[in-house]
DNA sequence: GAGATCACTTAGTACGGACCGG
DNA sequence: CCGGTCCGTACTAAGTGATCTC
């Protein structure tokens, strides 16, 4: 049954479709939160649907009869009618999750010496004495809090012998057991072609069997159906939980969500599964309990399936919605900075912090159970600075927070007067600790925003603001005589541009500069090169001149043709250092895969002519083929 | 209506294999 | 072919926001 195949890339020789209109009623069902879906069942609506798509398969595609099952078309679950607003799925049928591998205990020879001395450990306390041994070099491990809760967690899993005699993690002595495991690091690297493709084998096997459910007559593919290993919770930033340990999640612990009607995974022998359950208002397949904060952690599917992709498409519909009423909301918010009331007003300078800034909403944490992080809603007076002047602007606001993944947050942003005194206002009186926005929430916002347009949330202002942005710069940046990888740059500095706006930083790569410098002496290298091709050319122009016959002519011209591509090539590494050297510290992915309305970027490849793969990687194109099937060239997000 | 719970999206990093130039 | 670089992927933490519960 080809329905059950894994998907596969879309093309561009799909059959040719209706343009996309902004305001679509057209064709193809644009997936609003309201739209009525009928009541048709799914079934006949594949099949007609099916038929469809063969009638019009384009002759290209025809002639290749290659009897290979990757050839069948994917299935486009965008030409579908959705299902009702709640209902998720009919039929969903896995194979359940795959546990971590169970502990091994290190060989004997391996030792763990305490306050100088060997001392053999209990399997259990082994266990979580490794995780410490193998992060030994990371500097985790000599922060305090991570060692003190290491410490603590630790002790629970020892004998009560153990515990009595390791009372100090000072005098513990991990560094045996950490030579051993650089040593085994060291070995896989070493295995030769057979091991390593056998370990390859395995794990496509695994994935084979284990990564893709049936999910409403469709083979879907499983983004994480491995449960996480038990180690030592690794918090970002400072987080007060950094070091405990994250426990081992059993059968017993694992919530199985399926259909009724479908075969449901048998837990591994001797065990039982903590519930089954069929609930199709939910998507995921799977979910525990995790033990650190005691939230839930679900088994989901993969990006490019039909159930993350229609809710994809619906965020950037919603987006395009806001796009519609935003200068109102603009305007309105303005008005607001005027109210009589505080609430209002405080809730109108958040909003312009969120729409201007990119602001995430900011939701209160619970103190003590995390990093100290903030967003919008939770700026505490000790983040923003006023300066009435500043390097000749007026009415700066200087912010420096740590937001989400404790990724610091610094701005100096130059805003409206009425902004500026309303934050006097705010700060009046206030110790630093306090909370900026004192009488304002993200669910006193989000309630306002739902009032203002049906869907509205803070985040969408994101969406949008990312997108436009990305839609904006690449008309503003693309030169139309540029070559493609010229082209390519601009795009990379829209996209830079937008990511920049969201915040999305990243470590400059260890390499950075080391890599730096090769590519610098490449263009350098380059350079010789070019010098040396014109000289000969104008050499040969010299000869061609004297002789005057036809072969020193096409001497003169191959010389030419020489020049030229030395000078692209030259060009093209040229292009790529000020990429690199611009990306440093930005990291491009992030808002690529979740905040930049993909048909933008599809557009943009179609009018300008570059090959999709130069902008999206395998994945990318699979996650986004809704969008790379549906675009044409004039679309506006 | 406040806090807890649940579901789902968004996030940076570590790592390993593909790839490229010497 | 080999070693270094780079890219993609896996991993899982940390957000948002709706809904449930008391």
């Amino acid at each position: 049954n080809n329905d059950l195949e894994p998907p596969l890339f879309v093309s561009f020789c799909s059959p040719p479709r209706i343009k996309d209109e902004p305001d679509d009623d057209g064709f193809y069902a644009s997936p609003k939160e309201d739209s009525k879906p009928l009541k048709r069942p799914r079934e006949d609506d594949d099949k007609a649907k099916k038929a469809k798509n063969k009638d019009k398969k384009s002759p290209e595609a025809d002639k290749r009869k290659k009897p290979k099952k990757e050839e069948e078309q994917k299935w486009k679950w965008w030409e579908e009618e959705r299902y009702p607003e709640g209902i998720k799925w009919k039929f969903l049928e896995h194979k359940g999750p795959v546990f971590a591998p169970p502990y091994e205990p290190l060989p004997e020879n391996v030792k763990f010496y305490y306050d100088g001395k060997v001392m053999k450990l209990s399997t259990k306390a082994e266990e979580v004495a490794t995780f410490f041994a193998k992060m030994l070099d990371h500097e985790y491990t000599t922060k305090e809090i991570f060692r003190k809760n290491f410490f603590k967690d630790w002790r629970k899993e020892m004998t009560s012998e153990e515990k009595s005699t390791i009372t100090s993690l000072s005098k513990c002595d991990f560094t045996h057991m950490s030579q051993y495991f650089k040593a085994q690091t060291e070995a896989r690297k070493q295995m030769s072609k057979e091991e390593k493709q056998k370990i390859k084998e395995e794990n496509e096997r695994l994935l084979k069997e284990y990564g893709y459910c049936v999910m409403d007559n469709h083979k879907e593919r499983i983004a994480n159906f491995k449960i996480e290993p038990p180690g030592l919770f690794r918090g970002r930033g400072n987080h007060p939980k950094m070091g405990m340990l994250k426990r081992r999640i059993m059968p017993e612990d694992i919530i199985i969500n399926c259909s009724k009607d479908s075969k449901v995974p048998p837990p591994p022998p001797g065990h039982k599964w903590k519930e089954v359950r069929h609930d199709n208002k939910v998507t995921w397949l799977v979910s525990w309990t995790e033990n650190i904060q005691g939230s839930i952690k679900y088994i989901m599917l993969n990006p490019s399936s039909r159930i993350k992709g229609e809710k994809d498409w619906q965020k950037y519909e919603t987006a395009r919605r806001l796009k519609k009423c935003v200068d109102k909301i603009r305007n309105q918010y303005r008005e607001d900075w005027k109210s009589k009331e505080m609430k209002v007003r405080q809730r109108a300078v958040a909003l312009y912090f969120i729409d201007k800034l990119a602001l995430r909403a900011g939701n209160e944490k619970e103190e003590g159970e995390t990093a100290d992080t903030v967003g919008c809603c939770s700026l505490r007076v000790e983040h923003i600075k006023l300066h009435p002047e500043l390097d000749g602007q007026e009415y700066v606001v200087e912010f420096d927070f740590l937001g989400k993944d404790s990724i610091r947050y610094y701005n100096k942003v130059p805003v409206e007067k009425r902004v500026f005194k309303n934050l006097q206002l705010f700060m009046e009186n206030k110790q630093p600790e306090d909370d900026l926005f004192d009488r304002l929430n993200t669910s006193i916002l989000n309630k306002h925003l739902q009032d203002l347009m049906e869907g509205l949330t803070a985040k969408v202002f994101r969406t949008y603001n990312a997108s436009i942005t990305l839609q904006q710069q690449l008309k503003e940046l693309t030169n139309p005589d540029d070559n493609i990888p010229a082209k390519i740059l601009s795009y990379n500095r829209a996209n830079r541009a937008v990511a920049i706006l969201c915040n999305h930083q990243r470590a400059p790569p260890k390499t950075f500069e080391k890599s730096m410098m090769n590519l610098q002496s490449k263009i350098d290298a380059k350079k010789e090169q070019l010098a040396d091709a014109r000289r000969e050319l104008k050499s040969a122009k010299a000869d061609a001149k004297v002789r005057r016959d036809e072969k020193s002519k096409k001497a003169v011209e191959s010389k030419k043709k020489a020049v030229q591509r030395i000078e692209e090539q030259l060009m093209k590494l040229e292009v790529q250092a000020t990429d690199r050297e611009e990306n440093k510290q930005i990291a491009l992915s992030t808002s690529k895969l979740n905040y930049l309305d993909p048909r933008i970027s599809v557009a943009w490849c179609k009018k300008w002519g570059i090959p999709i793969e130069k902008i999206y990687n395998k994945t990318q194109r699979e996650k986004f083929a809704w969008a790379i099937d549906m675009a044409e060239e004039d679309y506006e997000f």
